[in-house]
DNA sequence: TTGAAAGCGCTAACAA
DNA sequence: TTGTTAGCGCTTTCAA
């Protein structure tokens, strides 16, 4: 396979430099004379030679690992959305030679990130989640331990990385409006996370009145069933779920129900993912895209460890996907 | 916080003892006076010394990471699996002071892995799934680098974790047998995937002839669609479904075309996850510890790094769940 | 039972 | 442009 175990002095000595030179040529700092370079790459290259990076580490006190936090206890809607960021995630850590480390906190236990950032194992956290009074921000920001959350938080001096979820459900929820809907029932979840209450915020935003009920902390299929009980006693025209996991349990219920969408009662939701993707009708929501989100958070995770300036918040986009399930 | 950047010079001079003393009071390797072992411990404890891993690692070649290695693309059925592995894993690892670094493959594309393994950045690998021809298995074996399967797999000299899914398979149709059904149809997944070919397999030999139709690599609704079509028209008793993912929408089709179970046929799950946690009526299905699969693959996977002999496979065991749904 | 010193494989002043 | 040398913070022989 590959002669795996040749250190940075036997290529120094093969090519009579010295491993000075060779470290030089292989990490582009100081000058060195491009033939050399040329050298000594091309005997890095065919002879795969591979740095030891716990040596490199020692030296240059770095890890070359970064943190990827995410809560222990999980959704499945929320796993998919860790899931697709992580990919992201880890191809961009990769293709910057990092990797990653991964670890789970819970709601108020995070001994494992402690000893994790006590223990130097990495050069810098990605919070994949980000609580409304969040132990793990508290606890990084004291660390002096580089960080970013995915999400948002009101923590001041926090490096975030979020879809523009207010303005998402701000405009979706004024398209319904725009559509003629004006009793417009909210279905939301968790109210502890930020995102909850961002959506919340901007579907009452949006909705300008036009609304019939707000129910969070739907947790359950009965928690969800009841509130669609309650939005069909208020009389709504439309529901609105904060996710897919969400709306497909309301269009469950509505099925059982035989009310039909959109003829008796429009659907829409504020996140899609593949559980929604093959119902029938479409059903309206709004896109992001979370890979985007994982890469976006290393790149600017990995500038804030080589001390660059870093903006405080950064927005990705979003789409409203008007289907069926409104018409 | 925590004065931290205390090194092992620094405990070494307060306690006024060489550092090799302060190394092997931590370590336990040496022998030591009790009494200085207690001081350093006191010591260390209250001044919340924590040794450099980097360091460690360089000097005794170690990195106390383990790799954790899982497909890019997996269904939500698969992805809560490895959750709750990685659980277990996680968990397992902190114990014994390593973490978890993890990374993706693709069926035909491993650099990633390859190139953990060669930077050596962990100690150890533990591939979270099998596949027929596995090409993390060959890389695996090649490299010397030592690893667990959880999962099974026919190529020699792996050291495998799993749960009995053969026996379990058998069982759990041996029982439908029993309750007096003679026409079961088997519908499932991906038939590139160790385990699925091993459900098959036991599903086979549990019937025992009473078999009406076996429909594998049914990926998505339309495949589970036509699938249960078959079923009827083989004029079944019973199905059987590989995982919960294929139930849940083989309950959902079932449903669509008001044929009511266990009335009018029953149904039964290889797999059980929170997907079919509240149907009703209640699935017959298969249970699992997918957590306890991960911390023992960890265990294992530790004794083979310090050389000890580990057993070829490793089994635990599972539950039938007898539910209405086959009543 | 303890300590001195070498070394793990690399980086980075400082010199040349 | 290149080399010498001293670390990075630990572990581990070897000697005391």
């Amino acid at each position: 396979m590959s002669d795996n175990n040749i250190k940075i002095d036997d290529v120094a000595k093969a090519l009579g430099i010295s491993k000075t030179t060779v470290s030089r040529s292989l990490s582009g700092k100081g000058r060195i004379s491009e033939a050399t370079r040329q050298k000594v790459l091309e005997y890095v290259e065919t002879h795969n030679y591979r740095p030891n990076p716990i040596a490199k580490g020692l030296a240059s006190s770095k890890t070359y690992n970064l943190a990827w936090v995410v809560p222990a206890n999980s959704d499945m809607n929320a796993l998919s959305f860790f899931q697709r960021c992580l990919g992201g995630v880890i191809s961009a850590s990769n293709e910057a030679d990092y990797d990653i480390i991964i670890t789970t906190t819970h709601a108020y236990d995070n001994k494992r990130l402690i000893k994790l950032v006590e223990n130097r194992k990495v050069d810098g956290v990605i919070l994949g989640q980000t609580l409304v009074n969040d132990i793990n921000i508290e606890f990084l920001k004291k660390s002096g331990m580089p960080f970013v959350v995915i999400g948002s938080t009101s923590v001041s001096g926090v490096t975030m990385i979020d879809n523009d979820h207010s303005a998402a459900c701000r405009e979706l929820t004024a398209v319904l409006v725009m559509k003629g809907m004006k009793r417009i029932a909210y279905i939301g979840g968790d109210s502890t996370k930020v995102v909850n209450i961002t959506r919340r915020d901007g579907f009452i935003t949006g909705a300008a009145g036009n609304c019939s009920m707000i129910q969070m902390d739907c947790n359950d299929y009965k928690d969800i069933s009841l509130a669609v009980d309650n939005a069909i006693d208020k009389n709504s025209d439309c529901i609105v779920c904060e996710d897919d996991r969400i709306c497909q349990q309301v269009l469950a219920k509505l099925e059982k129900e035989m009310i039909q969408v959109p003829e008796k009662i429009k659907v829409a939701s504020f996140y899609n993912s593949t559980l929604l993707e093959n119902n029938k009708p479409p059903i309206t929501s709004l896109q992001y895209d979370p890979r985007e989100l994982g890469k976006v958070a290393v790149d600017i995770l990995l500038k804030k460890t080589d001390n660059a300036e870093v903006p405080e918040k950064t927005i990705l986009g979003y789409e409203v996907l008007l289907k069926a399930s409104t018409q």
